[in-house]
DNA sequence: CTGTTAGCGCCTTCAA
DNA sequence: TTGAAGGCGCTAACAG
């Protein structure tokens, strides 16, 4: 156990003061070159690390962010918290990683725990019920993922230009008859505010529309399927990937249908087995890296609250 | 801003000192049941929380423990760490989370932060690369998973014994021609010990072997699955789930072949897809509970070196 | 430009 | 059983 050696130690080894290295350190203040570099070589010699403690202590700044995703498997937010992580390592922050499993009661909590904590901030996936309320004070280091909220950083989809390009993309193909496989509207992104573009793009477009809300679990797909594969569709938007999955389930055995699929998300999975399936994604992983500078500039230099709203890109590998 | 309470306040606020404050807060010491009851009060009254770094401070333990998972987007790691993170975050511990990539530099250079942090522990998702030199020092403090390593503690899976529960339940169904899809020998659990356990499972039941082998992905799968969908081969045990969606694909295209496929692993899609898998999974949630366990001892009490092998659990639940 | 000093909040002797 | 005192490693005045 050679003890970590402390600042006093890389002082004497350097003939100088705590408070020189101490400067030098932290980059601040004026020192002389010289004995900085001397300093340095120490610091590098003996591969010394300051106590965080010890700063946190001293700073009233514990360098640590928390992340609350709503499900820690999810893919879409996996590839988010991926690009966040580095990003946030790299700045000499801790994260710590926290699951709400869409609970407004766990996000309260974790926020809670975080406030204990002293974490300097929060990246937080949000969901419909989650209101200002219970975010409250949070409004300067924190940024919301999926949902806006007023007076708070965010970074969002565009879901309604999402269903819009890929209504408009299948009109363009010659479809004529395009129905929605959607999200329950008490979902207020991936559920009302996609179905209302559905709905918009069907009168925009002066097609019939023809929809059905469930879940967003892929039984829910494959269950409501039959519902939007009739009266002569021939197209179906899916609001999830997942959904999807669900439709091309039902299609196998129906086969009778012929039928193109899109969807929003980014399931390699779906794409892999389906190739002529239509899909549109989001930069999950963009997404999470603007998250994460954005709470950087928060906690830099105190930013303004700001909203991105990231527009989707179409993908279609196969389908002609 | 309340300004954070300190023990000071608190033993003020309660007409002690700070010692019997201190020794309340870690139950320790004798102290008289009735001044505990005043202070506990005053404790909760105030929701008092002792600052974290001034602890680690003075204790020299940071509280903190890392877990390096391969990667962020494993759904089998992702259920590991699920289950990890409520027990450790209950015994006081925050958790930080860093990505390997199967990448041997990053695990170390990731160990090496992790040291520089000063975690108390860490529970390492390894792989075949994996040198015991690799995480020379650790001994004491380091859970592995999947990997074993001769003088860590680790939790694993019993791959042999998995592949042969396939290969006998398969035989039991009046199979006589099971043909097997893995992963390169390069890894050792998924792809040479898997392996190994199915050309002694054909020895053993006097199957002629026939075998292909390639990568993790599913890709793989769909590219080889020709390769082993022949010879009138009935059955194929797949080494993972993500081959056996690979096959299904082939499958589908190859309506002709009338195939049962079995996997190890336990993707909730393959079997909504293709109810007529026949999968076995490790409990991976289990497994990350027993690997958050066995750390805590090591934490606790020094506790000796232990190595887990779990078994896997047969799901058959459509397929007769 | 640099060293000295004084705590940050907590735990741990050491007396009382 | 309890309080006072000391110091963990670091930063931020304050003198030089």
């Amino acid at each position: 156990m050679p003890k970590r050696l402390t600042i006093k130690d890389i002082a004497r080894l350097s003939g100088t003061g705590k408070s020189t290295v101490s400067r030098v350190l932290n980059q601040q203040g004026d020192v002389h070159p010289e004995t900085r570099k001397r300093i340095e070589a120490v610091i590098e010699q003996y591969q010394f690390i300051p106590s965080r403690p010890a700063r946190s202590m001293r700073v009233k700044e514990s360098r640590v962010i928390g992340i609350i995703v709503a499900r820690l498997d999810s893919a879409a937010e996996n590839q988010a918290v991926s690009a966040m992580l580095p990003l946030l390592y790299q700045h000499g922050y801790d994260v710590l990683i926290l699951e709400s499993r869409f609970s407004t009661d766990k996000v309260v909590e974790h926020l809670k725990v975080l406030t204990q904590r002293e974490v300097d901030g929060a990246i937080l996936f949000s969901f419909t019920e989650l209101t200002a309320a219970m975010i409250a004070g949070w409004e300067s280091h924190i940024v919301l993922m999926v949902h806006p909220c007023e007076g708070f950083s965010s970074v969002c989809y565009d879901d309604a230009g999402a269903v819009q390009m890929l209504a408009d993309h299948l009109f363009q193909q010659g479809h004529r008859r395009i129905s929605y496989l959607g999200v329950n509207e008490s979902d207020k992104t991936t559920g009302e505010d996609r179905y209302r573009a559905y709905l918009a793009a069907c009168e925009r477009l002066s097609l019939p529309p023809l929809a059905s809300l469930g879940t967003l679990e892929y039984h829910s797909g494959y269950t409501l399927a039959g519902e939007v594969c009739r009266d002569g569709t021939s197209a179906v938007i899916c609001a999830t990937d997942s959904l999807a999955l669900g439709i091309y389930k039902y299609l196998g055995e129906h086969p009778e249908h012929k039928i193109t699929v899109a969807a929003i998300g980014n399931t390699p999975l779906l794409g892999f087995l389906f190739p002529a399936v239509i899909t549109l994604e989001f930069g999950y992983a963009n997404a999470g890296e603007l998250a994460a500078r954005q709470l950087l500039a928060h906690l830099t230099h105190t930013a303004p609250a700001r909203t991105y709203l990231l527009t989707g890109q179409l993908n279609t590998d196969i389908a002609g």
